[in-house]
DNA sequence: GGTGTCTGTTCCGCAGAGCGGAACGCTATT
DNA sequence: AATAGCGTTCCGCTCTGCGGAACAGACACC
């Protein structure tokens, strides 16, 4: 039997997750370039097949072929389906102005992350008017176990994903990041019951944040809000700012559909 | 004999491009959400066919299903792509401290455009700390014809896309757009024989712009720089800001190995 | 300037992936 | 009940596209 590339159990088309699998290298690989045979050895795709799916790719856009070298890379075609996508999500929309409230309140920067793929996404921001402020990288994506945001998705994921995570690696991102499961799961335990995580400079060193899901119907996290900046201001006034996030996620849970005002409550 | 859906004259995978032509269905669509059926009938491909690619999509979180309405929309996957394109083009680093000269120097936003599938996509921008400022959305994409961007670009573009945009519809975007094609020629010839195009709110109301591309080493433009801003505050300095910014596109130009320091000379 | 070793690209015959018409289950609407 | 729309699944035949191998350049080494 050969090997099972697809996720899902449904009838699918080899040949567009394969396509789709070398645009993906090309976001995970180092080089920002890619040739055929790296590609064909990485994914263990003939030479032949890789250069048909380029050519494909590279007729929509989806891929650029720098004529010198020869090389490979990420077509421009990508910001457009990236820029649609954001149009698209109504939870921005819905979200934006409790964002905003809350960017105001603590005088912090406001992010809001999905899930995607096993990792997080960073899909929105909100600034404060200060020189020295936070800005993370929307569209930048990060592993589930390192962070604030990262921990209240993770806490409140279902146990299946929470332990395919959890028994994989837990490479240190910064010095601060939890390494071990024993560890991280006691962590975990102790955001679902109090409904928030807090992170200083486990992913980022010098960046605090304290992260809340906002839940729909089910208990499934749709997304999670984080209050992040300089570690130093944030140190001595996680309550606080635990409380303000809280009270907004709370509320945007409540729209979302969400019955159970209090995740906390057994 | 069938219709051909390749561009290029390369032997590719159809199924690669349709599953590419679905997904910009999306982002050209003016729904957020599109069902199987209403797909189907758009490309004209069979019901069973685009359910398959759909659900490849979604493997690979390229699309996303909302199992309650059964419609479905991109997924967050595509961020992921678009955030290591962007850290991929060299250009926008090697670009980012003359924009950001030119942008201090003119005390207006600053903006970097690429071309693809004749249109034009916004990649990077840098604004002034100022109250009243245009901003533009990254990832965004426009027609060929309208705007000091897209008329900078379409002026020095091979005779044969140029032949392509015109002979097409020019659809008035604003009031202001030139939408007769000689109008558009008499202006491109204009556009050439200065080095920029200016325009007076031709692709968003109230927004003034002045837009200058950047060579390499063929005469083919790879990207456009442009000052744009309120509109008041550019109908008297058109002249002023024209020639700070043709002075940074002519040394961007020398850095990507363009020769020929006068585009306009004959 | 041969000779070797990398690239990326093209060829072509065989095999099985996936196309598509039709049937199926749903949910609304009448 | 009946109709009409949807998304999904089925299955046999067909023609796409897989892949080993050959080819064409670009370097590097001596």
């Amino acid at each position: 039997m050969p090997t099972e590339n697809n996720r899902t159990g449904e009838r699918n088309v080899a040949a567009i997750e394969r396509a789709a699998d070398v645009l993906f290298l090309f976001a995970n690989s180092d080089n920002q370039t890619l040739g055929v045979t790296e590609i064909s050895s990485t994914l263990d795709i003939s030479k032949a097949v890789v250069h048909r799916i380029l050519a494909s790719l590279r007729d929509r856009g989806l891929v650029a072929l720098d004529e010198e070298s020869r090389r490979y890379s990420l077509g421009p075609a990508v910001l457009v389906l990236a820029d649609a996508y954001l149009d698209g999500i109504d939870q921005r929309s819905i979200a934006a102005a409790a964002m905003r409230r809350l960017c105001t309140a603590t005088n912090e920067t406001v992010t809001m992350s999905v899930l995607t793929g096993g990792r997080r996404v960073y899909v929105d921001q909100v600034t404060p008017p200060m020189e020295v402020k936070m800005t993370v990288q929307v569209g930048a994506s990060y592993p589930l176990h390192a962070g604030a945001s990262s921990k209240a998705f993770l806490a409140f994921e279902s146990p299946e994903v929470r332990d395919q995570v959890l028994s994989g690696d837990l490479p240190a991102v910064t010095s601060e990041t939890i390494t071990s499961r024993s560890d991280l799961e006691r962590e975990l335990a102790e955001v679902r019951t109090r409904g928030w995580a807090v992170s200083l400079g486990e992913r980022e060193s010098g960046a605090g944040s304290v992260a809340a899901p906002v839940f729909d119907q089910g208990d499934v996290p749709v997304m999670v809000l984080s209050v992040c900046g300089p570690v130093e201001r944030f140190r001595d006034r996680v309550e606080e700012v635990a409380g303000l996030l809280l009270t907004t996620t709370e509320e945007l849970s409540r729209q979302f559909g969400h019955r159970e005002p209090s995740p906390a409550g057994h």
